[in-house]
DNA sequence: ATGAAAGCGCTAACAC
DNA sequence: GTGTTAGCGCTTTCAT
């Protein structure tokens, strides 16, 4: 299989075109101060033999790939495709190209994964950390060599960050319920170590001081916790109407364990998720989810990066929005 | 932010060490035929400095970055992220990274990806076209100038090929449909332009001689579809009580659109999804689906990308696996 | 406008 | 064993 024909060069090039190389760079970057003879010879001659100029040579040359590095931690996860999308769209726009990292929701991982970006010299490294404190290191480590901006997760550096404000995400959640008429809320967290976890479940507390202990439990993003945290309230807390989730998986699964109890959603309770990932559409009914602005998200760290002046330890907030769904329709 | 210290470079840690360059690359490469008094010195300067090889100076010395591309035509979509994991897992052990690029369902997009992929000399190329024709001429491109290998979806080139039969998965579904009395059969297929929905719907139609040509209706591959052809189904051909479909979302949208009719699934319809993407787990009921060997599909990639000699224009078919869901509990 | 030549950071002969 | 040196493919002064 592939042909392999020894790689052209641009010394290849020059010659074919009966020009300097020099020329031929002239031509194929900056074009600038070139006859209009030269460069058609040359254009000509990449033409014909097929050249495409190595990346590598030039980013060596000029100390830059024009590339930043993403690095997520765990793309098999609803939520990050859709991350990493606006990302694309964001970097189409500079001129960059994305290189994307998964770091399989392990530290480890995710340190090899950021080392490895670094030592391929990405202009900027975008990350949203596994673990709020043991990811730090790795993240310090690579804010050293260059530019780095934290996005949706966060680990405790002085890192930017660029989040969706938690405080708004969840009393978006809360008042919506409220407004609903359901009026004794629950929530149902993730794992501890994300930041979105942690910042989600002491935004709730905050925002409904009235709530008892048991009314706040956590376990982990997924749906089995879910249906396992429905069937917990359900038990030691009846009263509870009306249930904010961390995110859309946990939403689900607690629509399924409420359901497999026989409690009507949203005729008895009340459900919303975080994220507004593709979840919230398959579900039935389907979800009522806090969305966060992921293109805004995208542009601003980029911008964090390619300008990494104007981005000091600072943490920009961005605002979410309510996505309606069936599951909040009226208790 | 980012102290950006001037980028060291082997030379600095020679000079420091105290030995010549040579043997710092020794030392950071093969490490061979150095005095263990040398390699220590070496060592112990490059963690003084903090020293981290250019993974570009390498690459262009080695005329290898150690490192294969992956082009998906679409990252949002549930089942890629899946394949892509199972890359991950197969380079982790070869000690390739990997380069991941995202189509956007666009031909245009997808040769712009393939190309940056190229031009960065990646050693091999792994694609899942969008398009069974229109991806034909970048694929073919790219193939003049390294390793390339199709997974999951292919196009007409002589460029080789790892996919799961589909034949065999559409017989699973068939014949477990058949067996739980599901007599009477019709198939929901995909967009035309990608190469499993062709072969899927291909593969309906041989094993099911039987059918009624309204039996077979293809549209996207979304859950609104998915709607729409649970109501066309329904109304025009009320005999058919199970339902194949291309994949699973839209299987999610058959049941919604049945259940929106009310008619039963598994009850009364009996309906199966394809790929085992995590809506399978999602929806009420959960999905019956035919999963792909995911893993064994990106190793056997990865082997025909580090021994292309193998490759020829070859076809590698893998065997699909039934996964039993409430879809299909019985009619 | 164009060419010659000096790097960019690394590896791999080839001497010693 | 270790150092010297010539590239890898490109950009960019600096002459001309």
């Amino acid at each position: 299989m592939s042909a392999d024909a020894t790689p052209l060069t641009i010394r290849d090039v020059a010659r074919q075109a009966g020009v300097s190389i020099a020329s031929v760079s002239r031509v194929l970057s900056g074009s600038r101060g070139v006859r209009p003879e030269t460069e058609r010879a040359v254009l000509e001659t990449v033409e014909r033999l097929r050249y495409r100029p190595s990346h590598l040579g030039r980013s060596l040359s000029l100390r830059s790939t024009s590339s930043i590095g993403l690095v997520v931690p765990d793309i098999a996860s609803a939520f990050f495709p859709l991350l990493i999308e606006a990302f694309e769209r964001a970097l189409d726009g500079a001129g960059l190209s994305l290189l994307l990292a998964d770091a399989r929701r392990d530290v480890a991982h995710e340190t090899r994964s950021i080392m490895d970006l670094v030592e391929r010299q990405v202009d900027g490294l975008v990350i949203s950390p596994c673990d709020a404190r043991r990811s730090r290191r790795a993240v310090a480590e690579a804010r050293r060599s260059l530019p780095v901006v934290q996005v949706d997760r966060y680990c405790t550096t002085g890192v930017p960050r660029v989040v969706t404000d938690p405080l708004e995400t969840i009393r978006l959640a809360v008042d919506h319920l409220r407004e609903r008429g359901y009026g004794t809320l629950a929530f149902v967290g993730g794992a501890g170590q994300a930041s979105t976890a942690v910042d989600r479940e002491r935004s709730f507390r905050r925002l409904v001081p009235e709530h008892r202990p048991a009314h706040v439990v956590t376990g982990a993003f997924t749906i089995e916790w879910g249906r396992e945290a429905a069937a917990l309230l359900s038990t030691r807390c009846p009263e509870v109407n009306g249930i904010v989730c961390a995110n859309d998986l946990i939403a689900v699964g607690v629509i399924q364990g409420l359901r497999d109890l026989g409690r009507a959603v949203p005729g008895e309770v009340g459900v919303t998720g975080c994220d507004d990932t593709l979840y919230a559409a398959v579900t039935t009914p389907s979800l009522t989810t806090i969305a966060q602005p992921l293109d805004r998200m995208a542009s601003v760290a980029t911008d964090l990066i390619l300008h990494p002046a104007d981005a000091g330890g600072k943490t920009v907030k961005l605002v979410p929005e309510l996505r309606l769904g069936g599951s909040t329709g009226s208790p």
